[in-house]
RNA sequence: GCGCGCUUAGCUCAGUUGGUUAGAGCACUUGCUUGACAGGCAAGGGGUCAGAGGUUCGAAUCCUCUAGCGCGCACCA
């Protein structure tokens, strides 16, 4: 008998030590050489600037969940977890450490820089992988990868070269999307669009008037565009005109792009500075003028002596202020003609949210639309499946409009480009053959050399003046390749082989278009074959009222606090619980973990019950793996059949759902069975076995406890790994649980761990822990009339405790007369212990007939009737309000069902079925109605009143 | 502008292919120191399923429209 278990689960030691074991145990490790069937995952690798925060808690929550089910159902399980180098993000980091000390980057130089970031991850990159230690992910430690590890940068090298060799990548002068604080290029996606409201400013540009929200820009003006059939222009065609302000002659150029009925109609044309206008200056030969330093101020450095010395005063202005000086010089000169408002979409850098400038540099792009084609066959035609289907939708709309992808990065952090350029000088070719040219003999060479390592010479010239592109690339470049490169690719090693292609990545929508689309582009490319079957898309964690979880709400919840108050288990059962939703956002809130955790509580109470039930002397009944039926049967009593039933439809319907993504129904499945059948009527059912004398009985009990909480261990420990595995151990060590042969079974009551500090001295697979046991499996389904004799018991006794309540009877004893169908009797036969005891009742009388006992209040339940008889205490005004609300409810269906019953169209047109199960309904009502009407009518008399 | 999602009890959400009286948790009311659990037990109250129209014998569920909220995508200066 077990007695000194706390009556309250503390999580906080239990987790920590058995996260420990697990991993020292290697139980996270895949097999070797495994005949097993593979199942991977690779994480979403999180920053190593991160800390863990809600979402990450709920991706691996789910991808813990997945791993730990596959595992126990006999694959060769191995999730491989990592981190993320996230250039931007990073830098900024380290960048902002500097600067407390007074320091910039560049006054440490680039080499000492990336030393410092370095330093950095070292001490405090680990932070996020010891966080999902708490959460107990079962990720491989030992194959855990980081982006910038050698061998990842290896591959991201070669997923470069391969590129440039296929023609998929080049190099080229484009407007680019440029953040003027993180003073690097970004890709489109890192852009995001803001509504705002602002200004159309209307100038007069010499003979027209044009409307700008840029007006700053107007230095770099090479042009004004009309629409070519836009006669109110018809002057102006092919003339020019005098730029304000800077005196340039600018032509008037007729373009398509141009709305007629947009402003004026006449556009300012900035290449330098604007997308569009870059295209129409490329398709009208203009000059491109930049007015912008790197860092968003006005520079002149492109302009006249004569202009700068015009504009000097603006020279070095940032870009904002720029934009007020301009406008009041030009109002000062007459030529503001109207400010009007207007919302426009502008675009922010997504890590720090600096309003982009469209940028005119040198930059690397990848041809996407030859790796597109690809992604989208993949998924249309089935060999990857978005989970919820919606965002299949989402990704192929994404895919199916691309523009090519900047990936160079002007940073330092990262994986620097492989590509060279030769800066030898080599006789110019030209003044060979104008040797009168005084022009230089001689030139860089300036050949690119794309290599995965640095060249010794350079291949055109010979030349040894090489340096290394100083960009690094987008991070993402090197994300694209996780599904593999985390495996050894490039190389080709045995983990390739047995784990590639991985089976479902876990993400949350908000990077389909980051990394899931780029992921799946490059193992298509390079693999031959796509990096997963399944895309799980889960939603992103909110408030409870749906606002986005952000520190200057207030509103954050640290999933760390709430690990170590409530415990991990906790935390996870929450998320898992509320994911029943289609990939909806998630709505979280202390109440809905304070829900798990007491969820916790009740199995902890639900498992100290039966060990507590349990004596000393019990020997293993319960062979881990192999348990049949046949262990427990012979001697079942109702209940024990009911709650085996049970069981077995819970196995089938948690597996099923999980099988599906359908996680929520399946955790609601697995509270409702565990609180709702197991503890709030089986547990309570078996006392009355548990405590009689009967020795067969009692062991017959204590054996249906053991085996049906046994395998809800099992089923629930992909959703709460620790308290189970708890649990579970303790059954063991106690004795309790014996395992087949493949799990020896360890020494009655030997302790399964050493000491919070000692390494457990066994480290073997011959240990046998609840992670490495095998999912449980449906029995053949015996046709169990136990789940309706029990749901008729059950309703029963709810009945009979509503009256005792209405009448303030809970805590004393009542007789009962019950009149049953024959079916019912049966149930009542094997069942009125069970009323006796849960519905405390002394006297059950079991009657063929009639006959209504005095002073009694009636119920009814299925086909039987019933009394409880209540002398002295019948309130004749409770019971005919009681009844009365009985006969309302069946009048009103058996209303409804009568009309349905005479309609033609639905007895000709329902499936037969149909008609027939609403006329069984229509039964019932009625002779319910009349039992109710009956009891009504001797209420109404004086029947009650006289002994 | 295009696309997607949401709208069910006071709150947060379930509701699988249409089929009796629409469910859960929290909150609320009442009663319980019942030998696993007050982080508990028992019994209750509470909803014209956003609105309108349609399909159907039958609609929370399928279709159309409307409204509100949220989110993506989009180079109209």
């Amino acid at each position: 008998m077990v007695d000194n278990i706390s009556k309250v689960y503390d999580p906080t030691e239990v987790e920590q030590k058995w996260y420990k074991i697990w991993e020292e145990s290697g139980l996270f490790k895949p097999e070797e050489d495994s005949a097993k069937l593979s199942f991977t995952i690779v994480i979403p690798p999180p920053n190593v600037t991160g800390s863990l925060h809600m979402g990450h808690a709920l991706n691996n929550s789910i991808q813990d969940l997945l791993i730990r089910y596959k595992r126990m159902n006999g694959f060769n399980a191995l999730w491989i977890p990592g981190t993320d180098h996230a250039g931007i993000a990073t830098q900024n980091v380290v960048e902002r450490e500097l600067k407390k000390e007074g320091k910039t980057k560049d006054d440490l130089g680039r080499e000492k820089f990336i030393a410092k970031v370095w330093e950095w991850k070292k001490e405090y990159g680990g932070r996020i992988t010891q966080q999902l230690r708490r959460l107990g992910a079962s990720c491989d430690w030992s194959r855990e990868r980081f982006t910038m590890d050698e061998g990842l940068s290896k591959a991201v090298r070669r997923h470069f070269v391969q590129l440039y060799n296929e023609g998929l990548i080049y190099r080229g002068k484009r407007i680019i999307n440029w953040c003027p604080r993180c003073q690097t290029a970004l890709s489109d996606i890192e852009v995001e669009h803001e509504n705002k409201k602002s200004h159309l400013w209307h100038l007069k540009y010499g003979p027209l008037i044009v409307a700008t929200t840029r007006p700053e820009t107007m230095l770099g003006d090479t042009a004004v565009a009309v629409k070519p059939h836009d006669e109110r222009y018809k002057h102006l065609w092919e003339k020019t005109i005098e730029l304000p302000l800077v005196g340039r002659q600018i032509p008037i150029i007729k373009d398509d792009f141009v709305d007629i009925a947009f402003g004026t109609g006449a556009v300012k044309v900035t290449p330098a500075h604007d997308p569009n206008d870059y295209e129409m200056g490329q398709r009208h030969n203009l000059p491109m003028i930049n007015v912008l330093t790197p860092d968003g101020k006005i520079t002149l450095q492109e302009f006249s002596a004569e202009g700068k010395e015009k504009l000097k005063e603006l020279e070095g202005l940032d870009r904002f202020k720029a934009r007020e000086r301009i406008v009041q010089r030009l109002e000062e000169q007459g030529l503001l003609v109207k400010i009007e408002n207007y919302e426009t979409s502008i675009g922010h850098c997504y890590r720090c949210k600096t309003i982009i400038e469209p940028y005119l540099s040198d930059q690397w792009f990848v041809r996407v639309g030859p790796l597109a084609e690809k992604g989208v066959a993949a998924v249309e035609e089935g060999q990857i499946k978005f989970v919820p289907d919606r965002w299949t939708k989402v990704y192929l709309q994404w895919m199916t409009n691309l523009r090519d992808w900047c990936i160079s990065r002007q940073l330092w952090w990262g994986h620097q480009i492989p590509a060279y350029y030769c800066k030898s000088e080599i006789r110019n070719p030209k003044s060979e053959i104008n040797s009168k040219s005084e022009i230089q003999n001689t030139k860089l060479c300036e050949e690119i050399i794309v290599s995965e390592t640095k060249p010794e010479k350079c291949p055109k010239c010979g030349g040894t003046e090489i340096v290394q592109d100083p960009d690094v690339f987008d991070t993402w470049f090197s994300s694209a390749l996780w599904p593999f490169s985390t495996l050894g690719w490039p190389d080709e090693t045995p983990d390739l082989k047995t784990f590639y292609p991985t089976d479902v990545l876990v993400t949350s929508y908000d990077i389909i278009s980051f990394w899931v689309a780029r992921m799946i582009m490059a193992g298509l490319h390079f693999m031959k074959q796509e990096p997963f079957h399944t895309v799980y898309i889960h939603g992103l964690v909110k408030d409870i009222h749906g606002k986005k979880m952000s520190k200057s709400w207030g509103n954050v919840i640290d999933p760390l606090e709430v690990i170590n108050k409530a415990g991990a288990d906790a935390l996870r059962f929450a998320f898992l619980s509320l994911i029943a939703g289609q990939g909806q956002d998630v709505k979280l809130s202390e109440d809905r973990i304070t829900e798990a955790r007491n969820f916790a509580n009740k199995i902890w109470n639900a498992s100290r019950f039966v060990l507590m039930n349990t004596p000393s002397s019990f020997l293993p009944l319960i062979k881990g793996e192999n348990v049949e039926r046949s262990e427990t049967s012979g001697g079942e009593t109702l209940a024990d059949q009911w709650i085996l039933a049970r069981l077995n439809q819970t196995i089938a319907d948690v597996s099923r759902n999980i099988e599906t993504y359908e996680f929520g129904q399946a955790a609601h499945q697995l509270y409702d069975f565990i609180w709702g059948d197991f503890c709030d009527w089986y547990i309570e059912m078996s006392k009355s076995d548990l405590y009689s004398d009967d020795k067969k009985r009692k062991e017959q009990a204590i054996k249906v406890l053991i085996y049906v909480l046994e395998k809800t261990l099992r089923l629930l420990h992909p959703f709460m790994p620790f308290i189970t595995e708890e649990i579970w151990q303790t059954l063991l060590s106690t004795n309790l649980l014996s395992t087949d042969d493949k799990m020896p079974c360890l020494p009655a009551r030997r302790p399964v761990w050493a000491g919070r500090n000692k390494r457990i001295e066994t480290i073997n697979d011959q240990k046998p822990f609840l992670m490495k046991q095998a999912w449980p499996t449906v029995e053949k389904q015996k046709e169990s009339e136990s789940l309706a004799a029990v749901e008729y018991l059950k309703a029963l006794i709810t009945a009979i405790r509503n009256i005792k309540a209405n009448y303030s009877l809970q805590t004393k004893e009542v007789d009962l007369v019950l009149c049953p169908s024959v079916k019912e009797k049966a149930y009542l036969l094997a069942g009125q212990g069970y009323i006796k005891q849960l519905a405390k009742v002394a006297k059950i009388e079991i009657v063929d007939t009639i006959e209504t006992p005095k002073q009694s209040s009636s119920l009814i339940v299925g086909e039987t009737q019933g009394f409880v008889p209540l002398k002295g205490l019948i309130d004749v005004e409770k019971e005919t309000a009681r009844l009365k609300k009985e006969q309302d409810n069946v009048v009103g269906s058996l209303e409804r069902l009568k009309q349905l019953l005479v309609s033609p169209d639905f007895l000709a047109k329902a499936p037969p079925e149909a008609v027939a199960k609403q006329k069984v309904a229509q039964q019932e009502l009625e002779d319910k109605l009349k039992i109710v009407s009956a009891r009504m009518k001797e209420l109404s008399s004086s029947f009650y009143l006289f002994i």
